[in-house]
DNA sequence: GTCTATATCATGATAGAC
DNA sequence: GTCTATCATGATATAGAC
């Protein structure tokens, strides 16, 4: 309540334009849906925002700041802990993902709606977002990037930013999900319940992401697993 | 040249609407674009199509009825050639991911420019088209989850669900992918050439994709990799 | 800071001549 | 089948009273 009038429309508007652009892309959000859902007039967003733009990279920065700075305190907690020592692959990708993932938790920083939003994002094609993102963020991507070539000095740096982006990939499906996904494949997930789904997602996906990251090179032929198993 | 004019405007349209739907999404898109570039009139769309959604619809049919049809077909062949034993995870994977990724050098069903629009459809919010491709092409998914099912008895039935949800993540980003891939982490490709991009692609993905369907389960203790390689 | 009212323009769709 | 012209609606943004 030490919110004065002005802040809380501000907020309302943000809270608002966030679920509305992960429910509705952000073309197709109209800035009259979303004055009307947080009840404030249409002339709001322009007069606090300046524009629809500026009001969708104001959602994003408001939630990413906070992650970009736990994940790289998470990182930097790991390496000081590892005293020079290159880390674990599943430490650094534990700091990246896990980080992200168990923001879905924490409604304080967006929960699930905006982890949604994120990841449909990384894919939609408006392109002054991404490019936005791209800069604003660039120094958390190059630290993690670091990070991997020393955890894993024998795999070519290429191969290594290749499988980033892989990661990057089944992560923002997984969260943009939920229904998205079971309307894709039809499938039922028979032996879990329904909000199992959300708490599950971790370590399965933590599984996924590492088996790939580790998984034989292309070309090479030091495959230690069976190829049926 | 076998073509009538009619025949050739619709042609023209469906390329246009490609296109401009894999650049600027279906809401960013308008139906005087589409015609403008398409060098139809603007009536042309509703006559033959009947309306935007339609449009949008056909778009995707054009390809995925070939595409899924080709899926299947490698899929009968190598269950055939299998004889009733369970096919390799490799198989399977290759029959559906490596089918689609392939069509990137088939000009002739679309090559990159649709692979782009559909791995970005999937997570895009426009709700018709996500349910229109869920009832139309369920009967695939169908088939290749009980293959999978058959390839990995071991592996509990929800759990291949879920990889292969986020097999299907890590797929839809890199073929959406190019420029926003890069500027989401501002990393260079060092050792290849920009043309090797998509040859190297298919390769590179299968390992990724591989090496996640097999990992070790999350809850299991049965790793057989040392957990820094 | 918040409101009403409105300017200006683009949208999807259609009617009707040819 | 293709065109022109137009309708009805909704978009972002702003001017100006309070």
């Amino acid at each position: 309540m030490a919110e004065n009038r002005s802040s809380d429309t501000r907020e309302r508007i943000l809270d608002a334009a966030e679920r509305l652009f992960m429910a509705h892309g952000y073309e197709g959000t109209s800035m009259r849906q979303i004055t009307g859902e947080a009840g404030v007039n249409l002339a709001a967003v322009n007069y606090h925002f300046g524009s629809k733009e500026s009001l969708m990279q104001e959602v994003f920065r408001r939630r990413l700041d906070w992650l970009n700075d736990e994940r790289l305190r998470v990182l930097d907690a790991m390496e000081k802990e590892a005293a020079g020592k290159p880390l674990k692959p599943s430490q650094i990708v534990d700091a990246f993902f896990g980080t992200l993932l168990r923001m879905a938790d924490d409604e304080e920083h967006g929960g699930k709606i905006f982890l949604r939003l994120l990841g449909r994002t990384l894919t939609e094609p408006s392109e002054f977002i991404r490019t936005f993102l791209a800069h604003e963020y660039a120094y958390v991507m190059e630290r993690f990037k670091e990070a991997l070539f020393r955890s894993l000095p024998d795999v070519p740096k290429a191969e290594i930013v290749w499988r980033f982006h892989f990661m990057l990939g089944a992560t923002s499906y997984a969260i943009a999900g939920t229904d998205a996904l079971r309307l894709v494949t039809d499938w039922q997930i028979e032996d879990s319940e329904p909000e199992d789904r959300a708490d599950r997602l971790l370590p399965r996906l933590m599984s996924f992401l590492l088996g790939g990251l580790r998984a034989p090179l292309p070309g090479g032929d030091h495959q230690s697993k069976t190829e049926a198993a």
